[in-house]
DNA sequence: TTAATATTTTAATATTTGTTAAAATGTTAT
DNA sequence: ATAACATTTTAACAAATATTAAAATATTAA
């Protein structure tokens, strides 16, 4: 029985892996959402957004994580820092799971 | 500063984030690569094409837990069980991915 | 220069996942 | 009944993530 030649090299597969592990979280999907319609969004703000959910050190802990894996990108000003999507294309990913049966 | 109304529940976010999880696996997403060209296979099938980076046990616990999460379905027949995506649209998730500047 | 504000960093801990190997289960063939 | 095969389960451990709180940094305002 012979390898597959998938279009994904392994590679690939390693990105795409680490980009749904940086994002499989109710929060960050969250802020994601709150992104789409309002960035760019400074770090309170968007804890303001989410809610009770979410202390403002937990949320810096979640946006510097999707930053260092490339799903958002910031800018200082003054003393705020803003965050936006690094890719508006990501947010693909809302349309794609909602059209599956499974959620 | 009020909350933002969205179209995904907190309870659907819950779920995206679920499925996201389980999938974000170089071996898991490979897996469903693998099924869908040739779905239904037997643990032992999927094992031989994702080749030497799997063992049998391992990739017993990789397809129960997808199996748990609704990714996968599986029939016994004979000594053998066959997998088979539950539902195709999860592959979308693919085309998503690669559409996107961050893979 | 001190205080106030916004955010990040650190450290400690809890929880969840990933991995491995061995034992157990269930099925078919002898 | 025994052996061979396919898969699952269990247990043990390592590694990664999530969470919390406190301390540190940076910026602006008084």
């Amino acid at each position: 029985m012979n390898k597959i030649n998938s279009e994904l090299s392994p590679d690939k597969l390693e990105r795409v892996a680490k980009i749904l592990k940086t994002i499989a979280h109710p929060v960050k999907l969250d802020i994601m959402r709150i992104l789409e319609q309002y960035e760019p969004l400074d770090v309170s703000s968007i804890c303001d957004y989410i809610g009770a959910k979410c202390e403002i050190s937990m949320m810096s802990h979640h946006l510097s994580k999707m930053k260092d894996n490339g799903i958002l990108v910031s800018e200082k000003k003054g003393k705020q820092v803003f965050y936006r999507l690094a890719d508006r294309k990501i947010l693909n990913i809302f349309k794609c799971m909602s059209g599956s049966d499974l959620v």
